[in-house]
DNA sequence: CTGAAAGCGCTTACAG
DNA sequence: CTGAAAGCGCTTACAG
């Protein structure tokens, strides 16, 4: 069936008698070739067993349709549904990314950009890692390789960012959290050299701001953005004279790790200390109790950087318009008393 | 800074005043070239801007050392840390694997295996998408590029796997339940076009056997492999006139479906009904009540599947050896009393 | 509609 | 150690 040999498209023109140009139209389905005759070299194709080289096209068309998404850490579920999002559109559009993993390293992601340009990629999604430099991309933007910060994005960069509104979220799940009657508050986890990290921040602060609790009465703990990094936050924060009662956590991994610190301790997340989430991922609303989070709509948000991604690589341009993405606050049971989700039959509640 | 036109090796030539093959030989760091030659050469590689074009060199070489992983679920934690421990040694050999998302679609699957092949890759490591036929993986075995299975085989394929040892790790998880007293047992998600299926639903067939369970004491539901799936195998499974008492699942996300499930009806997981899941994911050991799991070290036989793909590559080959990976039981709380958990301090225990 | 020819950016013998 | 030349597999004008 196949030949030893790799086959060529001269292999497959010599096997349906024709010149390697037409075997190339037929390649790029161009109407110019006769019906009768394509066929032809459709079958001669298969029967060589051809690969297409696209590497050797390539290097002739000097554009690839070969797009890099580049994820800073894939075993948080978050990212994990940011990149189904964004491969829903690339699927549409018959083209396969190639997702790589940094893993929250700079040095990592500095050598997988560079694998993906001398892989020749027509575009990259990118959701920088903690850490990155401000001229990482420098090379890349130089190239004339079309970017789009997803999620996260560097400070003083004019790569368009499609992310949600933090500062909103922070703002709205804060004034949540006031409203029920919280004083003492807590912001958890996430630390300053994330950018993400002083929106939703400054959402949760200004919120308290408005709405009137004092500096003194605001617990602002640094951590992973982790359970493990929750877990401690909660510790840190209980250690304290006037403990806060509520608290607001950088993203819903936090906020998984203070719900067990509470059980550790005998406490209840809801009846005994309210949290509340950011980004609700699918766990959030099938956990125990239910978290109530900030929902960014994380795959609608990947779906719409593929979409100004094949944008931009159509219009042969490197510009495009942020976008931020709306939020909203799903209300569970995390952040204490609500009946209607209490009379919805979760045993644990009563 | 950098050239307007794309930078190639006759610029750089021209840039450090020696011939395109000196260039070429510094780029692969031969160790024919003179020192001061060399360091001539690496700056103006940087004045240019040069980026190495991976392709065209391919097209000489005939051999590249990108590497692809093919995987069935990313959304599944499970699935990323395997890329996660792949990631690791290949990282470690100055790699950078591409890894792309099949989302359990054979067809989708086609179209991976297809783009990656047409970039030329040197190797391939896949966990099989659900519905694969037989036939999908012919092409690219004739085409003499080595692939691995992870995780996950085809039935009477000859490509080397590397997974854990299914049978065993049902038939210890099983024994458990049965040593704890559990007379009606059952066997939750999954279906039977899986082949770890098979495998692991003949570990849990064989322990009934052997330690006297009869045919009518057991409880088989096929379901999605999904929280969701799990809490419909519960559903289906307590609505028999006698139910199982204790059930081993296909895998974690079908475990916590199951204590989802019994949360809603009032029950808890380990004192009302014995739960055991599958693969020990990170959250099995944080969840509440802790879930007892057969340990695989997913991240372990990933780096493992990553070295057998390397030694492939370098030995020029298309065959390996399978792997089995040992596997042991987690014991926590959710298979019922065990006074060393109890006495651990969780909060919802006692 | 189809063929002959040039050239994309690199590597690889082969001389020197 | 370094240079000149051929060639990898394709696409792209350009003729016909």
């Amino acid at each position: 069936m196949a030949s030893r040999a790799k086959a060529t498209i001269l292999d497959i023109a010599r096997e349906a008698g024709v010149s390697k140009s037409t075997v190339s139209l037929v390649l790029q389905g161009s109407g110019l070739i006769r019906p009768e005759t394509a066929i032809k070299v459709r079958k001669a194709i298969e029967d060589v067993g051809y690969v297409y080289n696209r590497g050797a096209a390539n290097l002739r068309k000097a554009h690839s349709n070969v797009i890099g998404m580049v994820i800073n850490d894939l075993t948080n579920p978050f990212f994990a549904e940011l990149a189904v999002g964004m491969e829903r559109v690339f699927q549409a559009a018959g083209i396969v990314p190639f997702i790589a993993n940094t893993a929250e390293s700079a040095v990592r992601q500095e050598e997988v950009l560079k694998s993906l340009m001398e892989q020749g990629v027509a575009g990259l999604i990118v959701s920088p890692a903690r850490g990155t430099t401000p001229g990482a991309f420098r090379r890349i933007e130089t190239a004339g390789v079309p970017i789009v910060f997803a999620m996260r994005r560097l400070p003083e960069s004019r790569i368009p960012v499609i992310a949600p509104d933090n500062h909103r979220g922070a703002f709205i799940a804060t004034e949540h959290l006031i409203r029920k009657g919280h004083r003492r508050l807590a912001f958890f986890g996430g630390s300053s050299d994330l950018v993400v990290y002083q929106e939703r921040l400054g959402g949760f602060l200004e919120a308290c701001e408005v709405l009137g609790i004092p500096a003194s009465d605001r617990t602002i703990v640094e951590g992973e953005t982790s359970r493990k990094g929750g877990m401690a936050c909660l510790d840190t924060a209980l250690a304290a004279v006037e403990p806060p009662t509520a608290a607001l956590c950088f993203n819903d991994a936090v906020a998984f790790g203070v719900m067990l610190a509470l059980r550790k301790r005998g406490l209840e997340a809801g009846a005994d200390f309210a949290v509340v989430g950011f980004d609700d991922v699918t766990e959030a609303e099938h956990y125990i109790p239910a978290l109530t989070s900030v929902t960014v709509d994380t795959a609608g948000l990947g779906e719409r950087a593929a979409h100004v991604m094949l944008k931009m690589i159509q219009s042969r341009t490197t510009r495009a318009e942020d976008h931020i993405g709306a939020v909203s606050l799903a209300v569970r049971e995390s952040c204490g008393p609500d009946r209607n989700a209490r009379n919805a039959g979760m045993g644990d509640a009563a």
